[in-house]
RNA sequence: GGCGAGGUCGCCAAGUGGUAAGGCCGGGCUCUGCAAAAGCCCUAUCGCGGGUUCGAUUCCCGCCCUCGCCUCCA
C-alpha cells in the first residue's frame, strides 16, 4: 500500500484505486514550444519514480499526460520561425520525447494534446453556459464565473488569501470585458496574431483557454472522477483550482480523489531563469560530459515536497557540477556492487523492468522500498539501499543467496528508475598505437621488476595525455584530464 | 500585502519526544614495487531566544534569515 501526501486534505493518505484494479491518474505535461529544462524533469521524474513504486508494488496504472500544443507561446513562437503549429509542435514533442527516453521515463499510456480535442472543449463550454457557469462577452469570448462555483479556492486555500493587484506582471488588456477580475477565459476570441490558429465555434471564431484542455482530456480519457491528479506546485494557483471549477461545475462530482503536487527545483539557491545564466537542459547538462542517469539521480536525492538545490557551480564560481559528479561517484558504487553480486550469483542477466513486474517482491531491500511507499521518499530510500550494502558481504554469498539480494537491489533500482553505468567504465580503447607501445613496455620492464624503467616509462605516457592504471590482468590506459 | 515552504556536518540531504540515515568532498588505515582502483574507519547536537516536558533538533510562542507562488512558469 503506497501512501502520498494529498494537497486537497493536506495529509498523507494511503492510495485506493477507486474503481477496483487499476490506480488511474493524470499529470499536466510540458508546453512544447522548446527544450524542457531540468526543472520540469524533476517533476517528470518523481511522477515517474511514483509510478514505477505503484507498479513494483502490484498496482495496476493508467497513466494520462498531456501535451500542452496550443496557447500563446506555441503560436507566438510557431510563427516567429515560420511554420504552422502543428509542425512546430511536433518537432518540440519528439526533443521531449527523447529527453524522456534518455532520463529512462516509462511512457504515460495516453498523451493527448488541446488541438486535438477542440470539440471536446467546446462541448465542455457549451455545457458550463447552460448550467450557468459561463457567460460570453461582446467581444466573442467566454469566461468562467468564478463567483458561481461555491468550492472555488478550496485547493489553493484561496478563501483565506487576498491576490495583489498585478504581483505577477502580467497584462491582462485582453480581458477587459470580464464580469470581475477573478474570472478566467474558456474561449478566446481570434486576435490577429493568432494567425491562421482559430476554430469554429457558436460563440465565433477563436481559440480555447489554457485550463480548459485538461479538463476537456480528464473526462474523456478518465471519466468524470479519477484516482489523482498531478503537476508542478505552480499549478496549484490558477491551474488546477480552475481545472476543478470547470470539471465538477459540469459533471457534479469530485474530480480527482487526490492531487499530487511537485515541490519546484532550485539551482544554486534560487529559481532557475535564462537571465541568472543558471537555465539547463538534459542537452546542456550532456555537454558538460554528464549523463542523463546522473542528472536523474540528482533529481530524486531529495524528497519530493521539499525544495531541491541543484547545485551547477562549486565554491569557487566554476561550473563544476559537483552535484553531478558526486552522483556520478554514488551509481559507481551501485554498479560495482551490482557486478559482485552479479559475479556471485553467476548469473549476468540483469532482471527487466518486465521480469520485476511478474515477479514477486523479494524481502532483501524491502526498507528502501517501504521508503518509496511511505510518501515517495528517496532520499530515504537511497539511503537504505547504501546502508544495506554496506551490510551485505557479497562474498559470503551461496549464489542462491547472491540472486535473491540482487532482485531485491534491482526491483529499488527499477522503482527508481536508475540505469547503471557499465562496471569497468573508462576501459582502454582508443589509446594511440605510440602509447600502447610504451605501455607493453613498461609491463615488460615491470615483469622483470625494473621499477625505475617502468615509471620512467608511465612519466613518458603521461607526458603524452594519457594514464596507466595497473590491474590483475595488466593496465587500462585512460585519456588523463 | 496575502499564501506556502525551509533553515540539520565543507556541499547535497533523511529522520526522530530520549542524545542525528545516506551520498559527495576531506582525513586516516589496509592492500598493492610505486601509483591507481578497491575495501574499512573517522568527522555535526540539528538558525536565535523563551516555554511545555524527567528529557526537544523533533511540540508551542516570539524573533532573525532564505526561497517559492499570488491568473496561462513543472
Amino acid at each position: 500500500m503506497m501512501r502520498l501526501f494529498d494537497t486537497m486534505t493536506r495529509t498523507v493518505r494511503d492510495l485506493v484505486p477507486r474503481g477496483g484494479k487499476t490506480f488511474r491518474f493524470y499529470c499536466c505535461g510540458p508546453t512544447v514550444y522548446g527544450p524542457a529544462h531540468i526543472g520540469n524533469f524533476r517533476t517528470f521524474v518523481l511522477q515517474d519514480v511514483f509510478r514505477r513504486s505503484l507498479e513494483l508494488s502490484g498496482q495496476a496504472t493508467f497513466h494520462v499526460r498531456n501535451l500542452t500544443d496550443l496557447d500563446d507561446k506555441t503560436i507566438r513562437d510557431s510563427q516567429a520561425v515560420g511554420t504552422t503549429l502543428r509542425a512546430f509542435t511536433d518537432h518540440w514533442r519528439d526533443r521531449f520525447h527523447a529527453d524522456c527516453d534518455q532520463l529512462n521515463l516509462l511512457r504515460p499510456h495516453l498523451e493527448p494534446g488541446a488541438v486535438d480535442h477542440i470539440p471536446h472543449q467546446i462541448a465542455m463550454i457549451a455545457e458550463l453556459m447552460e448550467k450557468g457557469h459561463a457567460y460570453a462577452s461582446s467581444d466573442g469570448s467566454v469566461y468562467y464565473r468564478v463567483s458561481s462555483f461555491k468550492a472555488y479556492g478550496r485547493l489553493s486555500r484561496l478563501e483565506h488569501r487576498e491576490l495583489k493587484e498585478g504581483a505577477s506582471g502580467a497584462v491582462v488588456d485582453d480581458e477587459y470585458d470580464k464580469d470581475s477580475v477573478a474570472d478566467f477565459a474558456l474561449w478566446k476570441a481570434r486576435r490577429p496574431e493568432d494567425g491562421e490558429n482559430y476554430w469554429e465555434s457558436p460563440w465565433g471564431q477563436g481559440r480555447p483557454g489554457w485550463h480548459l484542455e485538461c479538463s476537456a482530456m480528464c473526462r474523456e480519457y478518465l471519466g468524470d472522477r479519477f484516482d489523482l491528479h498531478s503537476g508542478g506546485v505552480d499549478l496549484v494557483f490558477p491551474h488546477h483550482e480552475n481545472e476543478i471549477a470547470q470539471s465538477e461545475a459540469c459533471t457534479g462530482q469530485v474530480m480527482a480523489d487526490h492531487w499530487f503536487h511537485l515541490t519546484h527545483l532550485l539551482v544554486d539557491g534560487g529559481k532557475m531563469s535564462k537571465s541568472l545564466g543558471n537555465f539547463y537542459t538534459l542537452d546542456q547538462i550532456e555537454k558538460a560530459g554528464f549523463s542523463p542517469a546522473e542528472l536523474r539521480y540528482v533529481l530524486i536525492s531529495a524528497q519530493y515536497r521539499q525544495p531541491l538545490n541543484f547545485v551547477a557551480k562549486d565554491a569557487e564560481g566554476n561550473e563544476s557540477f559537483p552535484a553531478l559528479l558526486g552522483a556520478r561517484q554514488a551509481l559507481q558504487r551501485l554498479a560495482k556492487f551490482d557486478a559482485a553480486l552479479s559475479e556471485r550469483s553467476g548469473n549476468p542477466d540483469t532482471p527487466t523492468y518486465d521480469d520485476l513486474l511478474a515477479a514477486s517482491e523479494e524481502a532483501s531491500f524491502q526498507s528502501a522500498l517501504e521508503s518509496l511507499r511511505n510518501d515517495l521518499n528517496t532520499p530515504e530510500a537511497l539511503g537504505r539501499v547504501f546502508t544495506t550494502i554496506k551490510a551485505l558481504d557479497a562474498s559470503s554469498l551461496s549464489p542462491e543467496e547472491a540472486a535473491r539480494e540482487r532482485r531485491g537491489f534491482h526491483r529499488v533500482l527499477a522503482a527508481l528508475g536508475l540505469i547503471l553505468p557499465a562496471a569497468g567504465e573508462g576501459e582502454s580503447a582508443a589509446a594511440p598505437s605510440e602509447v600502447i607501445a610504451l605501455a607493453e613496455e613498461r609491463r615488460a620492464a615491470k615483469a622483470a621488476k625494473n621499477w625505475p624503467e617502468a615509471d620512467r616509462l608511465r612519466a613518458e605516457i603521461t607526458a603524452l595525455g594519457w594514464e596507466v592504471k595497473d590491474n590483475r590482468e595488466g593496465y587500462d590506459l585512460c585519456p588523463k584530464n
